[in-house]
RNA sequence: GGGCGCAUAGCUCAGCGGUAGAGCACUACCUUGACAUGGUAGGGGUCACAGGUUCAAUCCCUGUUGCGCCCA
């Protein structure tokens, strides 16, 4: 006997212990059956599972457990990814007190610490993906610095490298100054900061007397200064151009050069530039070949080394005692002490209030410093090519399609990926230096000595690079270095390309875009067919969740307090294309309302001793309820089947929702209740076999989505064995004996119970009072079908008996119409006429008026001859029962006088 | 500034060239043989606005407004 309700806590972790111990997860290469594969999207081993997570893998998840079903072979490739930033964050943070620093640790005992921390405390996530349920192949976990993947690393490193991909560049990169390490583009974040526009004068040289303005957010920056620059067209300014201005501190001489960069309408229109500090700056002076002095350190701090030599003394304009003393200081003291200075000297001309965009980095929100650095480089432009062609020609293909544009958009012009990090943790350069710094690029020490000793004749030390790989070079590879490359494993024949990649939209360029140019450029083949792109979760008010805002929702709260079917289904249930999740609490307990419905309904069946029925053939049933419900089946699994192959998980949901609730509860168990009862043996029979081939269906139906509620449901049954529903079938629509007749049949009679609730509501007559029905102008059939289903009508209606009118209508009686007959409810005294001839009246002006849009239709000409003839076809006939309908109501008002 | 998306019931969202839908919320009634985490019934919409295409537009096209996101 189940419970009275379904306990998941009682249930997850037993179950999903079972199915891992089983190795139900586990893909199997030797199988004959199709490949299925889907790439978990690595979470970052410091990471704890958030909502994100929740809700992508729960849709992974559904999809993996969907195709097993299926009778995929189903591979869904777990793992987890270095996070070279982060990890080594939090593992400095967990240093003693005062005691070391990750400097004073060296590098060997700092990186054997972070193996320790990630053995010891990594990978949390892991723990927390399997209480969701999550289905993942857990033998073949990965991590991105395994020493499988590394290898695979430096295969693409040296392999690129000597096909010219990959070089050194010295350029500007965004720097995190905190950090003290290069930074990708993407991880640099624009933020909208309330500044000043600094009006600052440099004196034209040779014209005493005469100055040039420039307007800056940066005035620090003014010490590697090589030039200022004015609209060619600027008529202000087309005397200067060529001249020189004295630079005010430093009492260099620069020149003003035309470069359109330059804006007349901002500022003053001249705008001072600095090669080494400023990306368009840097722009302007590879154009007109100008020096590019650095002049802050990589903690941002003033440094005076490239400019030490060049320091001149001016009277009032330049004085080197002051410009030294600001060597060490901070961007911002450095600003401060040169305003002051300026205005004290009166080059500082003014200084207005300006809004602008400074840029600072995603993690850890340092202002982030453009630098000029050597740095390792992928050409990302020669990549792209065949990554976006494998798009074109759509051998990937974005879900929705819109989000192509997305990756085109930033695909056509790429830059040049800098993938050097000055880090620790994390996959170490393969490239080594000689005493003249000349660069071997090695699997490893012993290729790069053979290299060397080619090159030099002898042997010579060598010194390996000190940055570290971007964390995303690594991922990149995911789904083929998880899968051997590059040995050539029966699985990397098997399961690459995988089938479907899903993740949010934030991460196409990070990840996505890499993966597909990697993908094709070591495996010949794109990395996935299809790219699924979600939305992100919000809070119920559609606002992003942060910490911040702690608005956030912790998913194994939702899944202690709920259970984690509930959540999963919520998640799949709000999961429509093209939109974000918004999710409260009450989402999740309301659909917790229809886990507990399925769960009741299974056990109204177990109490009515509805059990699977071996041989059971659903062809051979009789009754039209039996025949109703089997189709109602079909339809819900086609259309589940459907929505799953084009990823819409809240059709999905809702199908099975429909179906469940509002087909198999509301009316197929109250249409089997007196069935059940009966002394109709066989009926009895049959009913409940159909009842458990549904039921099973349902389970089936469901266990992708819910798989916890459904499998308990299934074992209870006797389906299987306790966590076998994983590997059941999913279900097939069944061939059903004159579906549309039984269709026919129980619709009639579900809307004869419903115009006759309507009437019984409308007219206040209490459920406990019991009414007579009479039935006028029945058909033949009509009659037929009421006699068989009287037990289902009396109870479910409220009926006292039901048959044919005979004589005359009874006076004050309450009528409902349903198709071609009237029922009567022969109540007088007890309603009130007055309403009744008012709901009728209503009824009858919203049917006339139905009536009236239909006909007026049919009288266009236009529509006749030009609308399709299926169409017109239907508004005749549409009108014809329309007509009737106007008709009986009228009659049955007439009757009331 | 460039690009994209959204606008439908009080809320969250489906839908779609041919009779406007669901869930929740709301109102009334009901402890009827699984379920009050329930049942039954009901109210509630110029489908943002203005044009256009069409026999027919919530749907397609153009523009406007408002909101959101991405890029610079």
């Amino acid at each position: 006997m189940l419970n009275k309700t379904f306990d998941p806590a009682q249930t997850e972790q037993r179950l999903y212990d079972l199915w891992e111990s089983r190795k139900a997860f586990s893909a199997n290469p030797q199988s004959g059956k199709k490949p299925f594969t889907i790439m978990i999207p690595p979470p970052n081993v410091t990471g704890t599972l958030h909502m994100g997570h929740a809700l992508t893998m729960t849709l992974q998840d559904t999809l993996i457990r969907w195709k097993r079903m299926q009778g995929y072979d189903t591979l869904w490739q777990p793992g987890t990814d270095h996070a070279g930033i982060a990890t080594q964050m939090v593992v400095e943070r967990t240093l003693p007190e005062g005691a070391k620093t990750r400097q004073a640790m060296g590098r060997d005992a700092f990186v054997e610490r972070v193996w320790q921390w990630k053995e010891e405390s990594g990978g949390g996530i892991t723990r927390q993906l399997r209480r969701l349920g999550a289905s993942l192949d857990w033998p073949r976990e990965r991590f991105t610095m395994d020493e499988g993947l590394s290898r695979a690393v430096r295969e693409v490193f040296v392999s690129l490298y000597s096909e010219g991909l990959i070089y050194r560049d010295r350029r500007l990169v965004n720097w995190d100054p905190v950090f003290r390490s290069a930074i990708s583009d993407l991880e640099v974040e624009s933020k909208d900061v309330a500044g000043s526009l600094w009006y600052i004068r440099y004196p034209v040289e040779g014209q005493p007397g005469t100055t040039l303005t420039v307007a800056t957010t940066r005035p620090e920056t003014m010490l590697g200064d090589t030039a200022v620059a004015v609209h060619p067209e600027d008529e202000r300014y087309t005397a200067l151009i060529g001249q020189f201005v004295r630079l005010p501190l430093t009492g260099r001489l620069i020149p003003i050069v035309a470069d359109t960069y330059s804006d007349p309408e901002k500022g003053t229109g001249a705008v001072k530039i600095t090669p080494a500090h400023d990306f368009n700056d840097f722009e302007v002076g590879r154009r007109h070949d100008l020096p590019m002095l650095s002049v802050l350190d990589d903690r941002a701090h003033i440094t005076l080394e490239e400019i030490e030599g060049e320091l001149n003394a001016v009277d009032g304009l330049a004085d080197p005692a002051f410009v030294r003393g600001l060597a060490g200081l901070s961007r911002e003291e450095a600003r401060k002490a040169i305003v002051s200075h300026l205005e004290e000297t009166g080059w500082l001309e003014k200084i207005e209030p300006h809004r602008h965009q400074v840029p600072h980095a995603d993690r850890g929100g340092a202002v982030i410093e453009p630098r000029l650095t050597t740095q390792w480089y992928c050409d990302a432009g020669k990549l792209a090519g065949p990554a976006m062609d494998a798009v074109t020609s759509g051998r990937t293909a974005f879900v929705p399609k819109q989000w192509e544009n997305t990756f085109f958009a930033w695909m056509r012009d790429i830059q040049p990926w800098c993938i050097s990090r000055q880090l620790w943790w994390g996959h170490r350069i393969p490239a080594w230096y000689g005493p003249d710094e000349h660069v071997f690029v090695a699997r490893d020490e012993a290729d790069a000595q053979a290299q060397a000793v080619k090159h030099y004749g002898t042997t010579q030390p060598l010194r390996q690079d000190e940055d570290v790989l971007d964390t995303w070079f690594s991922s990149g590879l995911w789904p083929f270095s998880t899968l051997g490359w590059p040995d050539r494993t029966p699985e990397l024949e098997r399961y690459y390309p995988t089938d479907v990649l899903v993740t949010g939209f934030d991460i196409i360029f990070f990840w996505v875009a890499r993966m597909m140019m990697m993908g094709q450029h070591f495996m010949g083949d794109v990395p996935f067919r299809h790219v699924f792109i979600h939305g992100l979760v919000r809070d119920e008010h559609g606002q992003k969740m942060s910490k911040s805002k702690g608005n956030g929702i912790d998913p194994l709260e939702l899944i202690e307090e709920y259970g984690a079917d509930a959540m999963r289904f919520t998640i799949c249930a709000l999961t429509g294309i093209g939109r974000d999740v918004k999710l409260g609490r009450k989402r999740v307990e309301d659909y917790r309302a229809f886990m507990t419905k399925l769960w009741n309904a299974a056990r109204f069946c177990e109490m009515n001793g509805v059990k699977p029925q071996a041989g059971f053939d659903p062809q051979t049933v009789r009754s039209a309820l039996g025949r109703w419900i089997l189709a109602e089946a079909n339809t819900a699994i086609a259309e589940a089947t459907r929505a799953l192959e084009s990823y819409r998980f809240d059709e999905y949901a809702q199908s099975c929702y429909r179906f469940v609730w509002n087909r198999f509860c509301d009316w197929f168990l109250e249409f089997a209740k007196p069935v059940f009862t009966s002394d109709n043996a066989a009926e009895a029979a049959e009913i409940r076999a159909v009842a458990a081939h549904v039921l099973g269906t349902i389970l089936r139906l469901l266990q992708p989505v819910v798989p916890f509620v459904t499998d308990t449901l299934w074992h209870a049954f006797d389906f299987g064995a306790e966590g076998s529903l994983i590997d059941a079938p999913w279900p097939q629509p069944v061939s059903v004996t004159d579906s549309a007749e039984a269709c026919a049949e129980c619709d009639q009679m579900i809307r004869l119970i419903s115009e006759i609730r309507t009437v019984r509501s409308e007219m206040n007559i209490p459920p406990s009072r019991l009414v007579p029905v009479l039935l006028k102008d029945a058909s033949t059939q009509t009659l037929e079908r009421v006699q068989r289903w009287q037990d289902s009508l009396c109870r479910m209606a409220r009926i006292e008996t039901i048959g044919p009118l005979v004589g005359d209508v009874p006076q004050g009686a309450a009528q409902a119409v349903v198709d071609e007959t009237t029922a009567i409810l022969p109540l007088a005294g007890l309603i009130d006429l007055k309403a009744e001839r008012e709901r009728l009246e209503k009824e009858l002006a919203k049917a006339q008026n139905e009536a009236a849009k239909t006909e007026k239709k049919l009288g266009n000409e236009n529509f006749v001859s030009r609308a399709k003839p299926e169409v017109v076809q239907e508004m005749r006939d549409r009108l014809e029962s329309q007509s009737g309908e106007c008709l009986r109501l009228k009659a049955a008002l007439a009757r009331i006088g």
